[in-house]
RNA sequence: GUGAGUGUAGCCCAGCCGGUCUAAGGCGCCAGGUUGUGGCCCUGGAGAGCGUGGGUUCAAAUCCCACCACUCACCCCA
């Protein structure tokens, strides 16, 4: 027997419904906050990424899906979603359109990862990308975005984690003040973080040992080191944030995986938060667009993993509302009746009732037992004795109420009856 | 990539100090209990040879090994 690879899952029809909500609730807030939708491809050249992304970072390092296909072209399949939608960007000339161009996507994500709860081989990513405008209130914007979207699929007890690690004028000074800090704590370091040392300094301060998370709290911080414009920049955007009475903690030891950001980065998790916690993150990429070719460009955006939020749907035991099922389940007893059935069933759908009609010759209590279990509103009856009569009999699956009614009528009897 | 736990029918699971296990039960599925009628109830039926592959043994779902998958933690991030 076959089995789904690992790391990736069939998304049952049960489970339906919570992706469609999530879908649903995402598209709402996006055109809340003029956001178009954009579908980009499921792989691009390598390049792309390794570029983006960068060179020292997990994901290119070590968890990239990446081949050669027959042309001898370089493929991966997308581990995160801003890079592709940068390169649409400006494939499409898109600087020409009015500022900032605000897109959102759907996305299915592919990075090698060891799976558990939470964490995929392939995963799904609702995010949001605003391009072209650099002022700290389209980061508050955003980061508001996020929280409402999080907010109308009703979750609770979220928290946002917020810090700038500053611009390409004042991280390098950064980043040398704090690779003197841990040169001096060298040999309290773990052995990944004495790797990370040299090869991601930023990344020291994510170390989750306690140990090094000792020596973190008290590392030189980010937001203590920015220049005069990343500082007001951030100032701008906490201002923002308080006039939206968005709440946010300050984590100067926030950085995130991915090596475009710059300036603000930000995280949305549960309070109770697990292993696989965060549901949500982002940040400005102010680099990134002309790092790809374009010229400078000022960006931000956030993406959410749709498995994480619905994990943590059903864990707060959030409602989603079921999807529509057809609410008339024609029973037939008989060629005649069958080819009648048929005919009613066509008309039905015609007029926008879903309807399940019966096929195989089973007994009308095999029917109804079925159309009971598949929840239909209504039953519609057609034996030989209808068929003679040119009726059928209406019977309402809640009420057990069961009329006669001629074809003739049937249709506008089911389609006024509220069925309850 | 590291460490630990788990793996029996579609689902939940009993059995696991080796031997009537030709593997139990519940849910679900199918059928019957009315000659054309559901949801409750009753009866019956189909469905696994015990994750996969080796090994130990007269004998393995039950012991050992490897592999695979899932879960948890690390790591990473959504």
């Amino acid at each position: 027997m076959y089995q789904a690879p690992r790391g990736t899952i069939d998304i049952l029809p049960d489970e339906q419904n919570y992706w469609r909500y999530v879908e649903q609730k995402a598209a709402g807030v996006c055109r809340l906050y003029g956001y178009q939708r954009i579908d980009t491809p499921a792989f691009e050249e390598t390049g792309l990424f390794t570029r983006s992304v960068g060179q020292g970072t997990d994901i290119v390092e070590k968890e990239m899906y990446t081949f050669k296909d027959k042309g001898d072209n370089l493929i991966t399949l997308r581990p995160e979603g801003t890079a592709p939608v940068c390169r649409a960007y400006l494939e499409h000339g898109m600087s020409n359109l009015p500022q900032p161009v605000k897109l959102f996507y759907f996305a299915d994500i592919f990075r090698y990862e060891r799976p558990q709860a939470g964490r995929l081989r392939q995963h799904h990513q609702f995010g949001c990308e605003a391009i072209g405008e650099s002022d700290p209130s389209l980061d508050a914007e955003v980061i508001d975005m996020a929280w409402r979207f999080f907010a109308s699929l009703g979750l609770r007890n979220l928290s946002l984690v917020l810090n700038s690690i500053g611009c390409r004028q004042c991280r390098p000074d950064y980043i040398r003040t704090l690779k003197d800090y841990y040169v001096k704590h060298a040999p309290e370091l773990c052995p990944d973080c004495s790797t990370r040392l040299e090869r991601n300094t930023l990344r020291l301060l994510d170390c989750k040992k306690p140990s090094c998370q000792k020596i973190a709290d008290a590392a030189p911080r980010s937001a203590d080191h920015l220049c005069p414009d990343c500082a007001a920049h951030f100032a701008g955007l906490q201002k923002y944030l308080q006039t939206l009475a968005i709440p946010y903690a300050i984590n100067h030891r926030l950085v995130r995986g991915l090596d475009y950001y710059t300036r603000t980065v930000f995280e949305i998790q549960p309070e109770d938060a697990g292993g696989q916690s965060t549901i949500g993150g982002g940040g400005r990429y102010d680099d990134l667009i002309e790092e790809l070719g374009g010229r400078p460009t000022p960006a931000i955006g956030f993406a959410t993993g749709i498995e994480r939020i619905i994990l943590n749907l059903k864990k707060q035991s959030i409602a989603v509302p079921p999807l529509p099922i057809p609410r008339v389940y024609i029973a037939c007893l008989g060629e005649a009746a069958r080819e009648a059935g048929i005919r009613l069933g066509a008309d039905l759908r015609k007029a926008g009732t879903g309807v399940i009609v019966a096929a195989g010759s089973r007994s009308l209590k095999a029917q109804l037992r079925q159309a009971n279990s598949l929840a239909a509103q209504f039953a519609v009856i057609l034996g030989e004795e209808e068929v003679r009569a040119g009726t059928a009999a209406v019977r309402n699956m809640a009420t057990s109420e069961q009329q006669a009614v001629s074809l003739g009528e049937l249709l506008s009897v089911i389609l006024n009856e509220q069925g309850d």
